[in-house]
DNA sequence: GAAATTCGTACCGAAACAGTCCTGTTTTAG
DNA sequence: CTAAAACAGGACTGTTTCGGTACGAATTTC
């Protein structure tokens, strides 16, 4: 469905919140009561963002984290990669022949271009942009798909295309 | 991962090989053959693609699958939101007070934001593009993400952003 | 040195996905 | 008019991934 994980969702959102409060320095207990997201998740979602390197953590007693860069310079595309995992992109079968039953394969090329276009949107995207809302305004296009889910869902993806 | 479902990724081949022999009247193993995908799935998801209107299908002895309209007219973002199902974007919790510790939660709105830039971005590639090679061609960036996946994989998604 | 906090990893249940199969219904061919 | 070919629509199952949890180790402050 096109969807991002509910990590990736969490990890938005608490990123969001982060560079809305650039002076502070959270640690998790904290930004789960601020964001209101299960703490156990928040812990472990800061950790992969730091280890990725979008966060700057601190440890012992009056540590968290922040923001190792300022949120103008991160990209959605950046978090979405930190996030999901390793950039890959258009893998087709390595083995030739399995594919290419035509001399070369027309499709694979293509997927490249596809990815190269939905990436080139999500890093005109830049985390500051997150934290005011957008001018235009949300209009409520919100037909929840498949059945609401569990308890929090903060922001919740994008599901379909 | 903003990942696609191999049936997506299966749909996209097949009706790539549909645009590219236009005047062919294809059935399902026929189909099947010709793009070495399995046929059971192939059979599912040309049934699906001709529920969904992008595929007209033609029933007994000498049936078949057709495009239901051209090639140029029929977009990626058509096809993956017909193999994926409803057209759902954001999807916040509806409930209020949840989200919304913020008098406007502005993670929200920008989803939008996020979604129709996306979207746009699958808009603009055609299935037409899909049947003839890259002119600028296919640089090799593929990084095979989570392990190869099994069998056949022709076309296989794009995993990462 | 003790307390608080991050860090790493391993684990489990639940949901979604990939794939298969079966039983109809429609259409052409002989 | 009968039979075969092909689509149509579910129901079902194994596997993977995701969401969530737990625990011990490392590190910093007081």
């Amino acid at each position: 469905m096109i969807r991002i994980t509910k990590q990736t969702d969490y990890g938005i959102v608490l990123l969001t919140h982060l560079a809305a409060n650039p002076e502070r320095q959270l640690n998790a207990p904290e930004l789960a009561a601020e964001t209101r997201l299960p703490l156990p998740m928040v812990s472990k979602i800061l950790k992969l963002l730091a280890r990725e390197g979008l966060l700057a953590s601190h440890r012992g007693v009056k540590g968290g984290y922040g923001l190792a860069r300022h949120a103008e310079e991160i990209s959605m595309a950046e978090i979405i990669a930190a996030l999901e995992g390793p950039i890959a992109i258009t893998e087709c079968v390595s083995v030739e022949g399995d594919c290419s039953h035509e001399p070369l394969c027309p499709v694979r090329s293509n997927w490249q271009r596809i990815n190269t276009a939905v990436r080139a949107a999500l890093e005109g995207i830049a985390l500051s942009e997150m934290t005011h809302a957008k001018p235009g305004g949300p209009q409520g296009l919100v037909t929840l798909g498949s059945g609401g889910r569990a308890a929090f869902t903060p922001a919740a993806a994008f599901q379909e295309v």
